[in-house]
DNA sequence: AGCACGCCGACT
DNA sequence: GTCGGCGTGCTC
C-alpha cells in the first residue's frame, strides 16, 4: 500500500464532485489531467475527462472501479485552458464534467476520435516490386512511383496530382497499395505557400485607429475596450491587430454575436489574410464543428471566428482575443452552464498572458466600469472613417396625438418625404405578431395562454393566436369564446401590423418586414438582405434583428416606435439596452452627403435618458446610468447572483426558495453588504406549465457572494426536495433582477 | 442527466 | 395475465 494511485474523474452529470477510479487495468504512464477515459458509472459507461490523481480517495475503496479504455494519448484541452475551465465551473457554480464537456464537440464528448486523415502506401507486397513494373498501365505506374517517392500521401494529395479514384481502386485490388488514418496534423497555420500573412495592403489608419493599435501590447495580458461609432472603423483596428499576431505565428480568437457574421465581414477576413479561418457557429453539422474545432486546437486556422462557445476552443498558439460587440447579450448563455463568453475570454488572456481585445460602439456599463477602475485601457475612436454626417435626433412627443395605428402624424410626413427623395426607411418596433392582445369589445374577455401568464398574440401572417413564450398554438376564434360577440378587437400592434399599416398608407412604396417570423431561416435573411443593398426606396419594419450587425447604407430615416416599454420595465438593464440599440440603430442612419434622422416616438420625451442620446452622446448617457447604478448599488458596482426554482406546483417552487434563503442567511446575515431580495415570482410566475420564483443575491464583496454560492450549490444538491424540481444558480444574471 | 427499480391502470 | 405510466434513488 505504498504507492497507492487514484484518479479523479469528471463526469457529464448534474453533481458537482469528481468520482475516484482505479487505474486501468493495462498498465500505463499516469495519466495528465485533461485526458478523456471511459469509465464504468452506474449501469452504463460514459466519458470522462481526469482531472487529477490522488494517493488517497474518500470512496471506500473495495467499491472502486478501474477506468476503462484510455481514449487520449495527450490531454486533448491546453493546462492554461483547463485551469480556466476549472475556474469557470468554481466560479458559475457548474457541475465540472458540464464545464469540460463546453470545451469539446459533441463527437469527442461522447467518446469520439479526432478528425481522421486517410492515407495510402504501398503494401508488402507492393514494395518488392521492381522499378519498371506495370509498363502497360501508365496511370496506374505513376500512382506507384508516387508512393515510392513520398512513401505516402493521403487521398486530397492524390487527386491533387491526377490520381484518379479508379486507379487506386485497381491497385488496391491487386494488393500492391494499402489505406491507413491518422489523426490529422496541423502544426502550425500554412501559409498557402504565401511569403506573406497578408493577402492585401491594409487600409491607412486614422489618426484615432494608428493610435489604438499603437496601444496595444502583444505580448503580455491586457485588456483594452475600443470604443468606436459605427463605421468608425473598429474592424480595420482588429484586422491590423491579428496580422502582428500571425507574423509571431500565433493564432487570433474573435468572438462574435450569435448570427452576427455577416458574409461581408467574413469576405473582408478572408481577402485580407492568407491563412485558414476556422468559423465556429452553431449552424454547422457536428463533421464541421469537429473539423474547426480541430483546426482551431491543432494549429492550423490562424484565426479562429466564433460564436459564444468558442470562447472555450483550445488553441495551439494564442496570441490575441477579440470580443467584438462586446455589450452583446447573447455572449451570456442563458440556461444550464451561464457563463458569459465575454468574461471567460478576459480570465483566459488573463492566463494565456496575451492580449484582449472588447469593441462596441456601445460598451456594456461593465466595462466602461473596468476602464474607470484602471482595469481595461480605453481607446476611442472618433468620427466616421466615410466622413458621413451624424443622424439628427428628433423626438416626438405622442401625448395627445392622433395615432394611425402607432404612427404619428409627424412620422407619416417624414416616410413620405424620404420616400419621394428616393431612400430607405428604417421603422423598429420590437415585438412581432399582429397585436399582442385579441379582447372582446363586449365582455372584455382576453385570450391568455393556458400554460403561462401571457396573452396570446394575435398573427396574421401565419393565422391564429400565438404565446410567444411557449409552444402553444390555436386557431383565430371567429367568436368570443365567452359571450359569443362577434366583436373581438386587436389590441395595440406588433410588426405585422406596422407592416400593413405602412403598406396602406403607401401603397406604391415597398415595404419589407424584417423578425423571426418573416426570416426565420438563414437563406431567408440573406435574400432579403441581398435586395435592401440593391438601395432601392423600400420601407424595412422590424424587431431588433434589424438592429444587429447589418448594414444599410440608405437608410435615412429611424423611426422608433414605442420607446416607452423600455422606460418603465422591472428589469434594471432595459434602460442600457434601450441606449444600446437606438444608439446602434442610429449609427445606420444617413449616408454621404445626406444625413440621416431619427425619429423617436414617447409619452416621456423629457425624461433625461433622450436627451443625454439624442446629443450623439452615448457616454453620457452610459455616465448617467453608471451613477444612477452606484447610487442604489446595483451591478457593476456590486455583484449579483439570482437562484432561481421552478415547478408545476408553484408551492414547492417558492418553499424551496424560501428555505434557501433561510440557510443563506444563517451562513451569513443580511447586511448592507449584503443584500437578499425575494425570494419573488419571476418576471412571468407563471411559463410553459411552470411555476417561478426566484431569490437575489446582492453583494459588495464578490469573494464573500462565491463562498456562500458554493455552500448553496451542496445545500441545494443534498436537500431532497430540490432534487426532484428544476433550479438554478446564475452568476452575474443578465436578466431581471 | 440517464437508467434502474417499483408499484398501479387499459390492452392482446 | 402484461405493457408502460413516471415517482424515487443512485452513480466512484
Amino acid at each position: 500500500m505504498t504507492d497507492a494511485l487514484f484518479y479523479q474523474v469528471a463526469v457529464q452529470s448534474p453533481l458537482r464532485r469528481l468520482f475516484d477510479y482505479l487505474p486501468p487495468r493495462e498498465a500505463s504512464a499516469v495519466l495528465q489531467p485533461g485526458v478523456r477515459v471511459a469509465v464504468p458509472f452506474g449501469k452504463r459507461e460514459v466519458c470522462g475527462i481526469v482531472v487529477a490523481h490522488t494517493c488517497s480517495s474518500d470512496y471506500p475503496i473495495n467499491k472502486l472501479k478501474p477506468i476503462g479504455a484510455v481514449l487520449d494519448s495527450t490531454s486533448l484541452l491546453p493546462p492554461v485552458l483547463f485551469d480556466v475551465l476549472l475556474w469557470a465551473a468554481r466560479y458559475y457554480q457548474h457541475p465540472l464534467g458540464d464545464v469540460l464537456a463546453s470545451a469539446l464537440p459533441t463527437t469527442l464528448r461522447k467518446g469520439g476520435s479526432l478528425p481522421q486523415q486517410s492515407f495510402w502506401r504501398l503494401s508488402h507486397h507492393g514494395k518488392g516490386l521492381p522499378n519498371d513494373a506495370l509498363r502497360r498501365a501508365p496511370s496506374q505506374q505513376a500512382l506507384l512511383q508516387l508512393l515510392q517517392q513520398h512513401g505516402s500521401l493521403s487521398r486530397e494529395a492524390l487527386t491533387a496530382a491526377g490520381i484518379s479514384a479508379a486507379t487506386v481502386r485497381s491497385l488496391k485490388n491487386k494488393e500492391l497499395i494499402e489505406s491507413f488514418s491518422t489523426t490529422q496534423s496541423g502544426q502550425g497555420f500554412d501559409l498557402d505557400g504565401e511569403l506573406d500573412i497578408l493577402a492585401e495592403t491594409p487600409l491607412s489608419l486614422s489618426v484615432d485607429q494608428q493610435a489604438a493599435l499603437e496601444q496595444i501590447e502583444f505580448h503580455n495580458y491586457r485588456s483594452y475596450l475600443i470604443d468606436g461609432e459605427t463605421g468608425s472603423g473598429k474592424t480595420e483596428v482588429y484586422l491590423q491587430a491579428i496580422a502582428s499576431v500571425l507574423r509571431h505565428s500565433r493564432q487570433a480568437l474573435v468572438l462574435i454575436p450569435e448570427i452576427n457574421l455577416s458574409p461581408q465581414t467574413l469576405a473582408r477576413f478572408r481577402a485580407r489574410f492568407n491563412c485558414p479561418i476556422a468559423l465556429i457557429h452553431s449552424g454547422l453539422s457536428e463533421r464541421q464543428r469537429l473539423e474547426a474545432w480541430w483546426a482551431a486546437a491543432s494549429g492550423s486556422a490562424g484565426i479562429i471566428i466564433g460564436t459564444r462557445s468558442a470562447a472555450f476552443v483550445p488553441m495551439q498558439a494564442p496570441g490575441i482575443i477579440i470580443v467584438d460587440e462586446e455589450h452583446d447579450s447573447s455572449f451570456k448563455q442563458q440556461e444550464g452552464f451561464r457563463y458569459s463568453a465575454r468574461d471567460v475570454a478576459v480570465m483566459r488572456a488573463n492566463r494565456e498572458n496575451i492580449p484582449l481585445v472588447l469593441g462596441s460602439a456601445t460598451p456594456s456599463l461593465e466595462s466602461l466600469y473596468n476602464c474607470e477602475q484602471q482595469r481595461y485601457r480605453h481607446l476611442s475612436i472618433k468620427g466616421r472613417h466615410g466622413g458621413a454626417k451624424q443622424a439628427a435626433w428628433q423626438l416626438v412627443d405622442i401625448r395627445h396625438s392622433q395615432l394611425n395605428t402607432g404612427f404619428s402624424q409627424s412620422v407619416i410626413e417624414a416616410i413620405k418625404t424620404q420616400l419621394s427623395e428616393g431612400n430607405q426607411i428604417l421603422v423598429f418596433l420590437n415585438r412581432r405578431g399582429f397585436a399582442p392582445t385579441l379582447m372582446c369589445h363586449d365582455c372584455g374577455w382576453v385570450a391568455d395562454c393556458k400554460h403561462c401568464d401571457a396573452h396570446l398574440t394575435v398573427h396574421t401572417n401565419r393565422p391564429g393566436l400565438h404565446c410567444h413564450h411557449c409552444e402553444s398554438r390555436q386557431a383565430l376564434p371567429a367568436n368570443c369564446p365567452h359571450c359569443a360577440s362577434e366583436q373581438l378587437n386587436y389590441l395595440g400592434q406588433g410588426t405585422e401590423r406596422s407592416e400593413s399599416t405602412l403598406q396602406a398608407l403607401f401603397p406604391e412604396a415597398t415595404v419589407h418586414r424584417v423578425d423571426r417570423d418573416s426570416t426565420g431561416s438563414k437563406r431567408a435573411m440573406e435574400e432579403l438582405l441581398e435586395q435592401i443593398n440593391k438601395n432601392e426606396p423600400c420601407i424595412l419594419v422590424g424587431t431588433q434583428m434589424l438592429a444587429k450587425g447589418h448594414h444599410f447604407p440608405a437608410v435615412t430615416l429611424v423611426v422608433v416606435l414605442d420607446a416607452d416599454t423600455s422606460l418603465f420595465s422591472t428589469d434594471f438593464r432595459a434602460l442600457e439596452k434601450m441606449g444600446q440599440l437606438i444608439t446602434q440603430v442610429a449609427g445606420r442612419a444617413g449616408r454621404g452627403a445626406k444625413p440621416g434622422v431619427v425619429m423617436i416616438q414617447s409619452h416621456h420625451c423629457e425624461h433625461p435618458v433622450f436627451e443625454l442620446l439624442s446629443q450623439h452622446s452615448y457616454g453620457k448617457f452610459a455616465q448617467h446610468l453608471l451613477q444612477e447604478r452606484q447610487f442604489s448599488a446595483m451591478p457593476p458596482y456590486s455583484n449579483a447572483a439570482l437562484i432561481r426554482a421552478e415547478f408545476h406546483q408553484g408551492g414547492e417552487a417558492l418553499g424551496l426558495m424560501q428555505r434557501a434563503r433561510d440557510y443563506l442567511e444563517g451562513q451569513m446575515p443580511s447586511s448592507p453588504a449584503l443584500r437578499y431580495l425575494g425570494p419573488f415570482p419571476a418576471a412571468m410566475e407563471k411559463r410553459n406549465g411552470r411555476y417561478r420564483y426566484q431569490l437575489t443575491l446582492i453583494a459588495t464583496e464578490r469573494r464573500s457572494l462565491h463562498l456562500l454560492l458554493r455552500g448553496l450549490s451542496h445545500w441545494l444538491e443534498r436537500d431532497k426536495s430540490a432534487r426532484k424540481l428544476r433550479w438554478s444558480i446564475d452568476v452575474d444574471p443578465q436578466d431581471t433582477i
